[in-house]
DNA sequence: TGTTAGCACTCAAATAGTAAGAGTGCTAAT
DNA sequence: ATTAGCACTCTTACTATTTGAGTGCTAACA
């Protein structure tokens, strides 16, 4: 499937590649010649380079200035040139620390998750929370609002709280949520939240019909609702992204701003990349420019990876950036978060 | 303290301000007599202008430009020219009709709020939730999560729902936290959460030691988180202040992202601008520019507004945009979601 | 005395022309 | 197969030059 590149031209396009991420200016083979070391004259390279715009990987924004990688060639870069080198000790401990202090709420670790990316990417972070949906239920509370609306409290096994305002279709007191809750309780107890059903609640005798109608009502909203909150996304480091040459004009940023804040969109691309890189064995996943599904996405690349709860992926997270991204540095930093973050969250929920 | 300027160079003032508000352009005295109605050369114009600027009203970004107004300028249109006029009667029934549509949950309420307000403004709307801390508390309970670690939710007599978790100094069951909920809710009940204090619990006599030690922790904590919580600030439509000429260097938006993602400093401005209301018995706020404490807004005007419970002030809410802005419609805009507001919470609340 | 027409002057923004610099492709020599 | 040399291209930066909106001042006018 992949075509094969003879070493030279190979390491050519990988110094266009790296030149090119760095500078963001077309590249030409004086520079290229002057910068590395790659042991033939300018001419030779511009031959090379001649035969990789022929192939697909170079391209020349104008005509007699230098080359810059097409998306064929990030790809080709990410798949076949770079490898994901460990980050340092010294990193992976500043890393650890940064987890201890940030406190043990869920929420507190997502967004300093999000923090943490987008600082040491310079790009912008997007964070998806633990799924609770896929956890099992621990405990579950109804608390009366006020006349027909109630708060459902759902705590999991591992000690995380959600929790949902549901309104339902007759008025609720003190001893009617009590009873509503110990028969939850008593059927769902250990169940995960997305398998909640409506099925065992016939079986249960002592029930007035308001009682076993509301109950009806309730399971699936409680389920809905808990999917529907799981788009939520945590970005952070939006600014970053202001200081690439990409984003120079203000149209350039209006678009990007309407990336940024489509959080449902990031967090559909994160659970995709998540399920395809499943199937891949990969713990990294990367989406270039035109792969991404989305019109808005086309001129951004997402790294992404998940974060796992006994071998399952239970949330995601990931960088995104303009196509000319470092993609070598980010898939190493992602590794190390990624670890830290299945340790954290296992000495967490343990 | 007001400055008394004649009748004729306050219609020049206005038409500045006016013509300056719509174009972003500075003003020349040719354009003024072309574009209004004033009865006067461009001549007589130039002489009144000149007296506006040594006034300190007007000042010419370059000799032999038009003027534009200074802030001082905006200050007295905002107090001595414009009157706040009452929105359109089908305006504000597509504003009663939205909120009817957007749900009963505070937060919908909340964030339709600054969806509605950036919307009709054009200009990026900040919202302050309820602060529930000035409100009642009906019911209180504490859910053992993990090991130390509970849950403490909290609703208001109005069917508010509140809650925060809270890490303890020792391990809490079932039991223990049924038994601290009862305790709490008995004496806590009718309190205003900001007035919940540890006094009382030392008149219970049925308490061992361990649990008298967890309460005597648990009520600041929950009071200061309360507080804490009460800062976070829900904005909406950033990407409108990109439209404006104020905004077109990178640089200048990247200090706009400062201001809007500076959440805590944008409550702080909404509180201190409620506060300021309170004793003029205005209430509609203008902070202009300079005017603003903070460094980063300078160069931003801020209009505020709060709606309320009971007489009493609970929440606030605003617009944020340039120094240039359109006082006089964001002020009436204010005004009628702050009518909307008030008799929406009314309903939902009692 | 207040108002206005006329005029010389100023400055920013747009336009056009020019030079510099980095790069290319092609050809011919090594 | 590689490379030096050369003519050519195209963007960017720089430098007048022009245009237009606006000003202040003076002198005439009601």
């Amino acid at each position: 499937m992949v075509s094969i590149i003879k070493p030279r031209k190979k390491k050519i396009l990988e110094a266009v590649i790296r030149d090119y991420i760095n500078t963001a200016e077309p590249v030409g083979s004086r520079t290229l010649s002057r910068r590395y070391d790659l042991g033939v004259s300018p001419a030779t390279i511009r031959n090379e380079m001649s035969d990789l715009e022929e192939m697909g990987y170079l391209m020349q924004p104008h005509t007699s200035s230098g080359r810059i990688p097409t998306q064929k060639a990030y790809r080709y870069y990410v798949d076949e040139i770079m490898q994901i080198k460990k980050l340092a000790e010294t990193m992976r401990r500043d890393i650890h620390k940064g987890y201890l202090q940030a406190g043990q709420e869920i929420e507190s670790a997502v967004s300093h998750t999000a923090n943490v990316l987008s600082t040491l990417t310079n790009y912008t972070a997007v964070v998806l929370a633990p799924r609770v949906s896929r956890f099992n239920c621990k405990h579950l509370q109804i608390i009366p609002l006020i006349r027909n609306r109630v708060l459902v409290v759902m705590v999991t096994i591992e000690g995380i709280a959600k929790n949902i305002e549901v309104n339902l279709s007759a008025e609720v007191d003190d001893a009617m949520a009590l009873k509503m809750s110990n028969v939850l309780n008593s059927i769902l107890k250990d169940v995960a939240f997305q398998n909640f059903g409506t099925d065992l609640i016939d079986s249960i005798s002592e029930l007035t019909p308001v009682e076993k109608q509301l109950l009806d009502e309730l399971v699936p909203t409680i389920r809905d609702a808990l999917l529907e909150s799981e788009t939520d996304v945590t970005a952070s480091g939006f600014k970053n992204l202001l200081n690439y040459p990409e984003f120079n004009s203000v149209d350039k940023i209006k678009n990007l701003v309407d990336v940024v804040e489509a959080k449902p969109l990031l967090a559909k691309v994160m659970i995709d990349g998540a399920e395809k890189d499943e199937h891949n064995n990969r713990v990294i996943h990367v989406s270039i420019g035109d792969e991404n599904d989305n019109q808005h996405l086309k001129e951004f690349s997402i790294i992404t990876s998940t974060y796992e709860r006994e071998g399952l992926p239970v949330g995601a997270f990931g960088v995104i950036g303009p196509t000319r991204m470092n993609y070598s540095q980010v898939s190493s930093i992602l590794d190390a978060i990624r670890e830290e973050l299945n340790a954290n969250i296992m000495k967490l929920l343990k």
